[in-house]
DNA sequence: GTATTTTGTTGTCAAATGATAAGTAAAAGA
DNA sequence: TCTTTTACTTATCATTTGACAACAAAATAC
């Protein structure tokens, strides 16, 4: 029992530790005129594209009405891009655009080069253990579905 | 090479899935009145206090004007109190009040509840198996110096 | 003893974000 | 066909948060 208890512990000072890590990882990224939620919203689009507004509105946890708003400073940025869905014209299939796809990428390459400087000296040994312990992480602690 | 940045994509499927996991743990938190930032300075103090206001400011990454707001709006809700420091007048010492005790103890006490169910079918083999993967990633990958 | 730095405060402003009401149009269900 | 549900929009408002200027008091440096 006293086990679990610990282990609680080590993972709240362990998100800590991620949190600032990602701090100093994104702070020199340059955002332009991209608000945090509005990069946040770019970010899901890049790596899920593409996307309804109800997938942005369910997976950033951003209400429909908040969501439409941003998303058209978005648009209205050059950043992005709807079409009307074939299949049902209520829908919208959102992608970045091609400004909006340059932007992202620079924003992974500046993270990469972060987190390539972080593990720089680590060999494949090392690595493959770091993998090891995020994939057993992700699916036993940080699994979205709930319970294990 | 390639395995670096295969890791770094890893590490970002890793972030998405921390940050869904800590949004389900605490999205049922009552927070009252407290914000999201006052939530996050309490955090912060009930885990190292006594603190000063610049090293909360510098911490939570929080100008000292909106520092010094902020934990006011915290006293006068009664959550912390200050207390002079005796060595050096400028400073403050801060700590929770009682209240501010009980609403951190509870805050905690939630996501302990949280997180036992998900982890409550590991046995201790496993429990030792996630605790060396944190330990592991906090200090190889997520460690606030910055290069290993 | 004077200048500078550190620590914190107060006030004000603007921007970002969250919340809600009301509406449109298409799809699905009856 | 009529009703209901889904997907999204528009408008508006309040709150939260961030940024900046100006200030005060204590400590430190010179």
């Amino acid at each position: 029992m006293d086990q679990k208890k610990a282990l609680f512990y080590e993972m709240v000072s362990f998100i800590t530790s991620v949190h600032q890590t990602m701090y100093v990882m994104t702070k020199e990224l340059p955002l332009g005129d991209v608000t945090p939620v509005q990069y946040g919203i770019l970010e899901y689009i890049a790596v899920s594209q593409p996307v309804t507004l109800s997938e942005i509105s369910d997976c950033k946890h951003i209400s429909m009405p908040n969501t439409s708003r941003e998303l058209k400073k978005l648009t209205d940025k050059g950043m992005c891009e709807k079409a009307e869905a074939e299949d049902d014209k209520r829908k919208q299939y959102i992608r970045l655009s091609s400004k909006g796809q340059q932007f992202m990428d620079a924003a992974f390459a500046h993270m990469e080069r972060e987190f390539l400087g972080r593990i720089g000296s680590a060999d494949g040994e090392e690595l493959e253990q770091m993998r090891r312990a995020m994939v057993l992480l992700r699916t036993k602690v940080f699994d979205t579905d709930g319970a294990i």
